[in-house]
DNA sequence: TATGAATGAGCCTTCATTCAT
DNA sequence: CATGAATGAAGGCTCATTCAT
């Protein structure tokens, strides 16, 4: 849909105009996307009814009618920016499993610590705590969410425990639970990294690497065949 | 403060006069708390934003204005909300857990289901939910969480473990992660009632009860010293 | 309507009953008096919009409900405060102008000191200035000052210097102006006292005695058919 | 500031379109003297409290938004019109002092009168009564009208009485009352215009010009050296 | 397309007034 | 008579949304 800027000018096209052009339509372009990340930004941080729409419109650097140019009211825009900020990187994370050689406990100690660093410590964070703060508001984007991204992630889990199970590595689960076992210290990190942590005393920090590291560790305790010979 | 209704009436006194006073008074004392009622419930559904004072009113059956009477904002009531639906009961657990004479997995086990008989499945779990939402919104609220909940419920948890340990149930851990390794699948719990579970296919659906169970079992696996032998 | 105190009790009734029955019966003649005294200080203080009925039943020691019970709205109250402060002392000082047996230049600085000890350095004064600042919003009460108040200050005056024309002091004036000529400065220090006095600085703060006498000196000046021999 | 309406338009460039920026332009420009205008005439009309924001804007013809998007509360409205309607003329009054070449009797009787014409019969009155009235609820605004308006007039008159002791016409006054007795009657036409004059029977009623004159004439009976020869 | 001035519905809050007790 | 809890009609102010330019 861009122009291509490698591809050579039009003879006799002044080239002022079209560079002018060409910048102006990618800023066109970019402009719904630099409106959704400023809109993330500033509803993570505050909020779906205390942000203003002139703050992310400032935030983007337009004015508070262009937004409007872009999104049908403040609502279309929250929702789009639910849906632009989730983009489905399972496709890439099925794939790392499927090629992942190491044993189960390894590989779900790999699957947390790489959603921390792929999700959890990133802005991505912020859009779940969004969506699980203003769900009861927002009930058509909850279910988004859910099939978008709990789905999917439920899924990739499910997978990895009964690989564990496939390969005798894990004792017999119930699956739903252990999901969620999994699911749970995520959801966790991601709303005490955006609510209370910011008011706890030093003491009661968190490193969350380390976390999940120790909440992996228990819970393989309990999940393992044989806990004294694992080698995570 | 109320006169003792033991306390047989002054001879001569009319009784309907002291009746209706009575009823008067009670009333007026009662409304705090039914305001404190009727904004926990609308809140909790709506959120603090999106919650209007006259709808809170009008559930408590008063006017606008009466609600003023009480309480001088809508921060405030706020306020009041989360403080007496969280009214410290720490103390009585506190004594449970000295009390409590079974093994130390049995009482982590109960500590777990006992929170959620009290707390995550009544109206309190509800107050949570809003209070982490909202954190950004009302650092003040969520500091005064930190310390009135979070806080105890930390140090009542840590008591629980160190137990363990003294009584060499439990492997040594590092206490800190332990702790938020109970505390997250509450976190969980509560988040997830209060938002994807309504949106969630029957099939994912997740009854807290087992979950707990099947949580702390995946827990203790990690946290007793000897596995195999445990009772729970 | 009153008991009459000196009256001795009518045999056989209990003495504390009869009192208390008498202090209450007092209390509740001396009630309007003292609503009208507390709303007096509060109009003059804070002017009338921004004064609240609470404040003055509280400073009368009653509820908000009684002062309802002697006046029908807070515009009633304000007239009340009015007519009940205007208290028409021209009679009595009328009489002293008729008595008076110095020379009328005398009798001018006299009536103008007797004004301020009177009323302008009296909490009457303040009815003066709340009468201005509400004109407006009360042409009613504006009126009724200006026939009690106004009007009979306004003869009394031209009387004055009816007197000193009459006896030879006075050169012949222009009645109406000249008369406004001693007004204009007794408005002028209520006015000045009570709005502006509190934000000037020392150098430029006003000793109303010496300002007035001063005032009269320059008038006099203007007045009188020898200035030169002016004893005062 | 505004385009030089006198400059020829560069050729080419289209003339309606710069019509119409300008026209928008000056709009722009325009709103908050015409909501300034507006709350002039009601606040002095109705006092603040009683005037109502929604009439402000009515009154200057746009909706009560858009009279808080050039002013960020009816308080800094209020300071707004005083600022206004106050804008400090003392520097071209005190020139034309300086180059004053009559006497000094003329010239006060010239400064009075040039007060009238200036101040006292303009709207520029009706807010200097309006802040006396309230003075009390605002006294920054008091303070504000004190330093931006009563020092200078002060000093003015200062200037003009010390030019006549100096020129010896003027017997030696005491400075700070002889001021305040020029400003009296000021204060005084003021306060009556604007609340009692509506309620008085003709036969009180005050012509101001007349009434100055003989004021001053008054006034300079007491002030000059030699009253006889007094040309004015 | 982009702007930003204008809008107006709606919110929180106040306070004179009422009325059951 | 006195109380004070309750009322509800405004009022000031915000902010998502519109639209002329």
């Amino acid at each position: 849909m861009t122009p291509d800027p490698l591809q050579p000018l039009a003879p006799g096209e002044p080239a002022a105009a079209t560079e002018q052009k060409q910048r102006r339509a990618r800023r066109k372009e970019a402009r719904p996307g630099e409106l959704v990340d400023a809109a993330l930004a500033l509803f993570v941080e505050k909020g779906f009814a205390a942000t203003r729409v002139d703050e992310v419109a400032a935030r983007a650097g337009v004015s508070k009618g262009t937004l409007f140019l872009y999104f049908p009211s403040k609502e279309e825009l929250f929702k789009a920016v639910v849906r632009e900020t989730i983009a489905g990187r399972f496709g890439e994370w099925n794939d790392e499993l499927t090629r992942f050689e190491g044993n189960s406990a390894e590989l779900l100690r790999y699957c947390m610590h790489s959603w921390w660093e792929r999700i959890g410590m990133t802005a991505a964070s912020g859009i779940t705590k969004l969506v699980m703060s203003e769900a009861g508001m927002f009930p058509e984007i909850a279910a988004f969410y859910q099939q978008e991204v709990i789905g999917p992630g439920h899924d990739l889990l499910r997978r990895v425990l009964q690989r564990g199970m496939d390969r005798g590595e894990f004792r017999p689960l119930h699956m739903e639970y252990a999901v969620y076992s999994l699911i749970a210290p995520m959801i966790f990190l991601l709303m005490w990294k955006h609510s209370m942590a910011p008011c706890c005393p030093p003491s009661q920090q968190l490193d969350p690497v380390e976390f999940i590291d120790s909440q992996v560790s228990l819970l393989l305790g309990g999940m393992l065949v044989n806990p004294a010979a694992r080698s995570t």
